[in-house]
DNA sequence: ATTAGTTTGTGAATTACTTCACAAGCATGA
DNA sequence: TCATGCTTGTGAAGTAATTCACAAACTAAT
């Protein structure tokens, strides 16, 4: 299949959560106007958005609202649930392991690791804080899709180090460093820093 | 000026960060090849991306570390304090108040707000929670430069209309919608949803 | 002073993304 | 059955972002 533009792929994302509230609302079609409406976009770049991966309106009509939220649903890969591992077992960790949205979404979260003597061991929401160390010998035996990194910016290169080499294929950054991996890797960085400066950004050019 | 790309500005977040990692190091020199290598782009983008702004380096020898760095947070407006107040008195509002690095960034959290009357006139992370509604009132008196929209979906709009009738003109939104405010109003959204969803469509489409 | 070796700054070329615009398909009503 | 009205799907056109490639500017060494 052609490469998809990230762009695209968060478009389809905020489409499908239009097409759930929709759906709750009980409306059964929608048109591409309305979708680009809702998401601040055109007709066309909802049409186009779509025709990549297939042809699922009718013409006159729109789009059927159940039909189109499964098959968006699948192209997101949200079918099958996600074991995912969290990493870092502070603030943000337990922030994230107390997000219902994870698990609605069929993201589940089997096992929190951390590097610190100190808090391997403890209970922790539920679970049980290991030690990075084992997570390679742990991946053996239960298989990991996507590793949450949530550490201090210091320790994370070898904690991702770590991840890579237990064969996790995805990671959701939120240390504020630029992660290096492996082509095959994908990582998606969630950074305050960045997004503050960009609306200081915006502050300060206001009007030029 | 011209109108500057907002992936354009996330990298000269990212170089700001590397700069001043770089700095502690004592540094005194880098070339826009050595900057790119660390944010995994090309010198050319580097230079680009400054060229927009002027022209900070020296032909054959690089830019200075701490001058470009001080160029770059003037650039990214981070030579003034922006007064943040926090909307949504729950645990992402708790995390992000908690947050060190706000601070450090010259963003200091002078209120926080809710909707919820339970949460209303209690202390919260050394200060006390007011109500929404006094919201418009408030910033008559005391400056709000950024709103951080920390509530559940179902309340956001309401409470965004408050933020806008504020006169405030930058949100981070951490609520999973889309938010519609005028045009002079900056918008960034930290939606965890769709950071897993882009990964989950990563891993489900593979080697396709 | 001259040369060799770097690295910037920037038009030009390329690639990626978005919007336009319209034929084709479907529903409804006469 | 035919006409009307609407909406999709998609090439073509247009716009934006990235990369190329090279002259110009600087350092250091001879």
């Amino acid at each position: 299949m052609k490469r998809i533009a990230e762009s695209t792929v968060r478009r389809l994302s905020l489409y499908l959560s239009f097409l759930e509230g929709i759906e709750r609302q009980g409306l059964r079609t929608i048109s591409s106007d309305e979708l680009a409406q809702l998401g601040g976009t055109t007709s066309a770049q909802v049409r186009k958005d779509l025709s990549l991966f297939g042809s699922f309106g009718k013409r006159g009509l729109g789009y059927s609202v159940p039909e189109l939220s499964e098959k968006l649903r699948q192209i997101l890969g949200l079918g099958k649930q996600w074991q995912v591992c969290i990493i870092g077992a502070g603030k943000i960790g337990a922030a994230l392991a107390r997000y219902r949205g994870f698990a609605e979404r069929g993201f589940i979260v089997t096992a929190v690791y951390d590097i610190d003597e100190a808090k391997i061991g403890k209970r922790w929401e539920s679970l049980t804080v290991r030690s990075v160390s084992e997570l390679e010998k742990d991946a053996a035996k239960q298989d990991f899709d996507i590793a949450v990194v949530a550490t201090p910016a210091e320790s994370t290169p070898s904690v991702v180090k770590q991840v890579v080499r237990a064969g996790i294929k995805a990671i959701l950054n939120f240390a504020p460093i630029q992660l290096s991996v492996p082509a095959d890797v994908t990582v998606r960085t969630v950074n305050m820093a960045m997004e503050l400066e960009g609306l200081s950004f915006a502050l300060a050019n206001r009007g030029e």
